[in-house]
RNA sequence: GGAGAGGUGUCCGAGUGGUUGAAGGAGCACGCCUGGAAAGCGUGUAUGGGCUAACCGCCCAUCGAGGGUUCGAAUCCCUCCCUCUCCGCCA
């Protein structure tokens, strides 16, 4: 959410900023809520004031055993004017609040102008896309060859966009996990955590999923709780109405979840194999930091998510998403993009965002700035690091043999019990 | 799931309808005292919002959440959430 005070004292200007994501703020809708507004609540509170001053003499004049009788006929028709005013005043905020939970974060200055990817802007590269002297095979091919992925046995204990996965491939993908969790909790600084997989509504508010994105959420009615969408919803919410002291940041997460999505959106696209499905896991970055050093903690995140590929040798770029690709809550983000054989392209495997105070602001979450003596809010900063099963397919892609067998990354050796290969071949 | 107890400010804790935004204590900040410190004494110390160009100031709201009763609710009633104790069940 951005300011509602600063969204009113520069309306225009904030209306201009969020053009750049392609966003169309009603400005005269809002100026008139907001007219109305400031009369109903003057309106209103003066009323409360009323009736705060009438109780009270009441209660003295009671208190000197005075006859408060004709105190009680004067109040007459307070209550009811007061309550009329206050609906009225709580009609309006609604509206207005409903307006401003659903205005997406204004993006960086030094996000990239433009309405698609196509005006993504590649920041850098690393590697080199292997060479192979056959035409390599995508995962599908190679998961089902070693009879270790199983869409059609996944699409009948569930449906479409699940998959399972066996032997060697199971322990790859575990691995994985076992990796990047070590690799950010014992180099990187970030501490392992564990978190629910079910949230409430007010958790997925405050990252912004909720109230604009519930069909992208598998949502459980009877208990009315949600399947979390990534780690970031549970693991920021941890610092939702809290109030942290100043030492206390930066405060640096990483956390292993399933994620849950529906992808509503996604019909027809990535239909093949396990690069988009409902389920999947992923390792999370999450950073809780002074509001002056949000960009550092993006740089920086970034760098970490990227050490991962760096480890397991696979090469990709980063690119930064134009204001028009930006998410609903990011006010900047980069992608990182590993390269699939099988797909012949750059894909995405992470997306590292910084939100500045926007979720802080939905969820209230606040340190206490030692030079005011006054709660302020924080930045959020998270990204994946990495999803698990797109790493799984960029490993199993870019480590293919001719005859099939996949080497298994030198870094990921010592998890899988020395063993460096997956498959029949010896290499 | 059954029975009971409870949720108050940074923390502990009083308050069962009326000058209570909230006693008292702890903590913290500042001042006095001291050679310095401790102790002691004094003062201050919630959050959100509105009016205002802004400061000052004034006002409104908030005692788990949401409704209700009342001129007036932290206090009474209803619903929900959470915590604790005992019993049952259980990975």
């Amino acid at each position: 959410m951005l300011d509602p005070s600063k969204i009113r004292k520069t309306l225009d200007d904030t209306a201009a900023q969020l053009t750049k994501r392609g966003f169309k703020l009603d400005v005269a809708q809002v100026q008139d809520l907001e007219a109305r507004r400031k009369q109903a609540q003057v309106a209103a509170q003066e009323l409360q004031q009323e009736r705060n001053k009438r109780s009270k003499s009441i209660g003295q004049a009671k208190g000197r055993g005075e006859d408060i009788a004709p105190l009680l006929a004067e109040v007459g028709a307070l209550g009811e004017k007061l309550g009329e005013a206050e609906a009225e005043l709580a009609a309006i905020q609604q509206a207005l609040n409903d307006i401003l939970l659903g205005i997406p974060n204004i993006p960086h200055a030094s996000v990239p102008e433009g309405m698609d990817e196509a005006a993504n802007e590649e920041v850098r590269r690393w590697g080199e896309p292997a060479e192979f002297d056959f035409e390599p095979r995508d995962h599908v091919d190679l998961g089902e060859s070693l009879n270790a992925m199983g869409f059609d046995t996944a699409a009948k204990i569930a449906g479409k966009r699940f998959v399972t996965l066996h032997g060697d491939i199971a322990r790859l993908h575990r691995a994985l996990i076992q990796f990047m969790l070590d690799l950010h909790g014992g180099e990187h600084g970030y501490s392992e955590t564990y978190v629910p997989y079910l949230v409430n509504p007010a958790s997925l508010r405050g990252t912004g999923q909720l109230p604009k994105f519930a069909e992208d959420l598998f949502h459980i009615q009877e208990q009315d709780l949600y399947l979390i969408p990534t780690a970031e919803v549970p693991v920021t919410n941890i610092f939702r109405d809290r109030i942290l002291a100043a030492e206390d940041l930066p405060q640096r997460y990483c956390c292993h979840t399933p994620c849950f999505r529906s992808e509503a959106g996604s019909y027809g696209k990535d239909t093949r194999g396990m690069f988009r499905q409902h389920q999947f896991e992923k390792v999370e970055l999450v950073q809780i930091v002074h509001p002056g050093e949000s960009y550092e903690a993006l740089e920086a995140l970034t760098g970490h998510a990227e050490e991962v590929l760096r480890r397991l040798e696979l090469p990709y770029r980063v690119v930064t998403l134009c204001g028009g690709d930006l998410g609903f809550s990011a006010a900047k983000t980069y992608d990182i993009e590993v390269w699939l054989p099988g797909q012949d392209n750059y894909r995405e495997i992470s997306s590292c965002s910084n939100f500045e105070d926007f979720q802080a602001r939905r969820m209230s979450a606040r340190w206490r700035n030692p030079e005011s003596g006054k709660p302020e809010l924080v930045h959020t900063v998270n990204g994946s690091g990495l999803a698990v099963g797109r790493t799984l397919i960029a490993v199993m892609e870019n480590y293919q043999k001719a005859d099939g067998s996949i080497r298994i990354p030198e870094a990921l050796q010592g998890y899988l019990g020395g063993q460096s290969y997956i498959g029949n071949g010896t290499g």
